[in-house]
DNA sequence: GTGAAAGCGCTAACAC
DNA sequence: GTGTTAGCGCTTTCAC
């Protein structure tokens, strides 16, 4: 392979000057029809590709965005899944944009994550950021992010970041929504268990299921609540302590399908069928769901989708366009299997 | 948040000029002791990071890696904590050294696949890639990015890559490790259910089969094989064959976890017990193998530790040091869990 | 051991 | 519409 070609080569071949190469590949205005084509036709021959390096240190702009997000390792193999639907996402507004994708996965119980990042962004000096939960929503480092400049969009919650953009789900309504599917069943005592508090998106779904419970007209009681933290042993325990109690419920609707899984295991112990006897929701969808047995009616975050919108949001911001505000909400969906029935009797 | 402090800044403040911060900043040689400690305040009080762009145009080394893998979205959930854990590997390796990690999912089915790949090293130039399975037996795809003279590594097969470094697992042993296992059990019909055959360590675990077979005195016979696709839905129909045979087997080893899933599924529609009448043993250790019930005896892939190797290989050999040749095997091993089990009767 | 000068390949600001 | 001139912030080469 030869030396690649350079711009003064294109320049050269096409007889012009490098400015009119430069307004050529970066599609700009004032150029002819003529000299473009020629251009172009060099472009071609020569095979040339602008050198990002050369472009970022003179322009400033460097083409590139960063996804942060919770470091998995922390976690076990379902949450694999949310972070590559994130990573598609935001993939994918790349491509099309020409942005490359860094991805930088930090545990966020480590205090040095704002200084690692610090450092990131001193040296790849990168034209975004997007900010996923559970970090999005630690204003700590929030604030780290914001004081270097680099524009940047939260994903998920993000209500206290001041003027910052985010892209959220409505986990509130949609919870609320699962909550009312489960009432139209024909079940009157549906508990919750709660997730992780440090996970804003997830207390919203506690709200839902609150909200829910209104509109079918059903009473909110403390003993249809058991707190989880996310985990499949949590759910576990959850479980039997619901069930446990002198009026069981015939439903219950978990913060995440971990917790589900943890629920429709306690209930195969007890000898409780599912749904026959007892219904069971989660919420995620994630790769477990659909294999369960049975298959967990869950909830389903648009998680590409909000990636990808944040994506785009960060790019047209960066082409100076009005900047976004505030918040905007990619819709949820119910995911009904078979986990859920009609309330037993 | 000021301008950022450039290699200008360092060298004023401290006193000397920029070559000798540049010296300092990449730890080279011939610098007396004083002069260091004195640049090295001067970087630490104007918080100094080096432009990334910057050194790369001048040194024509971007620090960047490039980690291509099949995109997920053409497959399922089960395969994100496959790539996160290559991922994780890769990224682990990157920070230690100083590098960022550009990832990059492509579509082998694409046949635009290999002039993408072009694109993006012409553009952002990569001191290196790391391309994992089964892109990396695509001889004409990696030929394209030899033909760039961009350093890389192939994960897994990678056999007639030429003179390419390859890491690798030991699929043929660690397959005929597991079917050795299940004859100490005391099976004597253990089947296989094949893989994708495009997938070439997926046809090494057919070949450690037979070899386990034979290295436990027991004879292949064509009657327990049957071909699955990878797909949970193949390893059902798989399942079912095998067991309708005269002679059905005792125990199923399947090529990955999903068909062994879809094995666990058929035999539960059948009336079959796991691992009471039938044991069953994977390959991959995916994230529904720990969850299933009852929970699936598996073989399980370094993938973090073989993509942090190539890294590191890929690093070292950009440091001039010797490059690295052949293949190098990081082990596997069996997980062994609760769905395979002695023979029955 | 240290520094001066040149230039990596591009874009920005302005001239024509 | 097009070209000229300066850099962007570093590393390289080579002089001292």
């Amino acid at each position: 392979m030869n030396r690649k070609a350079t711009i003064s080569d294109v320049a050269e071949l096409a007889g012009v000057s490098i400015k009119t190469v430069s307004r050529v590949a970066n599609h700009e205005a004032n150029v002819t029809e003529s000299t473009r084509s020629r251009v172009e036709e060099a472009i071609a021959k020569l095979d040339y590709r602008p050198n990002m390096s050369a472009r970022s240190l003179a322009s400033h702009r460097s083409k590139f965005i960063v996804l942060v997000y919770d470091d998995p390792s922390a976690y076990e193999d379902p949450s694999a899944g949310y972070i590559i639907r994130l990573q598609q996402g935001a993939l994918n507004a790349c491509r099309t944009q020409g942005y490359e994708l860094l991805i930088h996965p930090y545990n966020y119980r480590d205090e040095a994550v704002g200084h690692e990042l610090e450092g990131l962004i001193a040296r790849a000096r990168p034209d975004g950021i997007i900010l996923a939960a559970p970090l999005s929503s630690m204003s700590k480092f929030v604030r780290t992010i914001a004081d270097t400049g680099t524009p940047y969009v939260c994903l998920s919650p993000g209500k206290e970041n001041g003027d910052t953009f985010a892209v959220a789900t409505n986990d509130h309504h949609i919870s609320a929504e699962m909550t009312r599917y489960l009432a139209s069943l024909g079940h009157k005592r549906i508990a919750f268990i709660t997730g992780d508090p440090n996970h804003r998106a997830v207390a919203n779904r506690f709200l839902g299921y609150r909200d829910g419970l209104q509109q079918s007209g059903l009473e909110f009681s403390e003993n249809l609540v058991a707190a989880g933290d996310n985990s499949i042993a949590s759910g576990e325990a959850a479980a039997a302590e619901l069930l446990g109690r002198p009026q069981p419920p015939t439903a219950i609707f978990a913060a995440n399908d971990d917790m589900a899984a943890g629920v429709i295991r306690t209930a195969g112990r007890l000898g409780i069928t599912v749904p026959g006897q007892l219904s069971v929701a989660g919420y995620d969808d994630n790769a477990l769901a659909r294999q369960m047995h049975p298959p967990l009616t869950t909830i389903r975050q648009p998680l590409s989708q909000m990636a990808e919108r944040a994506a785009q949001a960060l790019i047209s911001q960066l082409r100076q366009d009005p900047p976004a505000k505030g918040t905007e909400v990619v819709p949820a969906s119910l995911q009904i299997r078979e986990s859920t029935g009609p309330v037993p009797g």
